[in-house]
DNA sequence: AAGAACCGTATTGTATGCGATTATTGAAGA
DNA sequence: TCTTCAATAATCGCATACAATACGGTTCTT
């Protein structure tokens, strides 16, 4: 069903010929590639879910040529699997990648957090304040944004260490984060304990940067356990059914 | 001036029609990206080297989109630089940029070497003993073979964790070293002490890990010291008359 | 002669098309 | 009824073609 494909938000008509102001022309390659990276994220676009280049180029209204140049490029922050001759798929982290991405998150915040320890300007202090207090109210109702918050808290920090890069792979390890919890996370346990920012602002205040790496990585490491214990969703089919098989007395060659 | 441009040495001809036993077609698109990544790495094409589409396709045998599609992915790493409408360059790093990058791939290795403190086993210790024997034969002559032997002891380290995040995040990391030493280092100072990479595998096989990550840390911080001090080919004009206008006692603005 | 506007060329951005590979369906055989 | 196999449809890999933009040199203006 070929819908009217409106041809993304990117590169309006622009009424008079000039160029309106601060107005790049940004690549539409870009646009295509930040709005897959979304819809992964926000799991429109579930993990493991078929990508066909066609179909999805029609919904953006751009060719298959743009998005292939996205799927190679999410492929590399290991948002999509691209398989020789058979497409690409949302990712699918194994259980094992998922250890491997929260161990390294959590040096990678441990970096950060080293990093700012006694070193966050009062702005900065108050942004992190205002978003932690921001945190606490939406966690009462426990919706989606609680989740969202909680994520950019870590986001948050890793912008005030002014390191690109560092930011970059924060970036791309929360996101990754993302796709592992839709697979193994428990429903919605809003991961972060707010307590736990709280204490870690603190922390960077009073430049104690041993303390806030050592919250940091506790904090890390109980996200794990409090959310990614059960896993729920099994990519095989074979892990469903082995337990009735089990219960059966019948044994999975 | 158009070169006959053999088309890589991917998909030989193929004499018999059959697929000779395990032939995965890899796809060119690859094999033109780790192309571009091994020629920028060994420093075939110099850090903020013009990367003109359609030669480079020329030469590699391939058409725009497959140079295109490298060049993303390459970007995404930090290799290259792509500037819209205007191209792909060979990353030129600023030194902030360098600083950033050292930072992170201090946190990452620190990581590398506290989760394999302990964890050794018998061959992977062996492993890591020849090859440091090896760096020490070829730091007599001190040629190139060095500086690439060094490097891949820490590529081995990332290796053994299992942790293919890791692993990526440190190649990642190495290649822009690569790039930043070949801008700002100094000759050919081998830049990895080889009596640092004893002492390390030492703590590492004692299962140390406290003392492993500082082994790592400090180990990585005198590579900075000892190869990253002397800014010598400066991007900016600015940068290299400033000296000058300082000693006829003029102010830059 | 210095600067601005113009135009041809080179290069990039994107769409489309064709051959190749893989998935699917349905029929014949066991 | 369950396989095996073949024909067809769907999808991918890549090259090519066309449109849009930026660069360099030339000419025109002042």
């Amino acid at each position: 069903m070929p819908r009217p494909a409106r041809p993304l938000a990117a590169n309006k008509p622009r009424p008079n010929g000039k160029t309106a102001a601060t107005d790049a022309p940004v690549p539409r390659a870009q646009a295509v590639y930040k709005a897959l990276r979304r819809a992964i994220i926000e799991q429109a676009l579930k993990p493991g879910m078929k990508l066909p280049e066609d179909s999805i180029g029609e919904q953006l209204g751009v060719s298959r040529t743009l998005v292939r140049e996205a799927f190679g490029r999410l492929a590399v922050e290991g948002l999509v699997e691209l398989k020789p001759n058979r497409g690409a798929n949302v990712a699918y982290p194994t259980l094992e990648e998922a250890r491997d991405v929260f161990e390294v998150r959590r040096g990678l915040e441990r970096l950060v957090a080293e990093n700012l320890a006694g070193r966050l300007t009062p702005a900065q202090s108050a942004e992190l304040e205002a978003h932690v207090r921001l945190e606490e109210k939406a966690h009462e109702q426990d919706g989606p944004e609680s989740i969202r918050l909680s994520g950019e808290f870590h986001i948050k920090l890793a912008e005030m260490t002014g390191n690109a890069l560092l930011l970059r792979y924060v970036q791309e390890a929360s996101s990754r984060c993302s796709l592992i919890l839709a697979i193994y996370g428990r429903p919605h346990s809003s991961e972060c304990a707010v307590s736990e920012h709280r204490q870690l602002i603190e922390a960077l205040r009073a430049g104690d940067a041993a303390r806030a790496a050592a919250l940091m990585d506790h904090h890390l490491q109980s996200v794990v356990t409090r959310a990614l214990l059960a896993p729920r969703g099994e990519r095989d089919i074979r892990d469903v059914l082995a337990p009735y098989a089990l219960s059966e007395g019948l044994t999975p060659s």
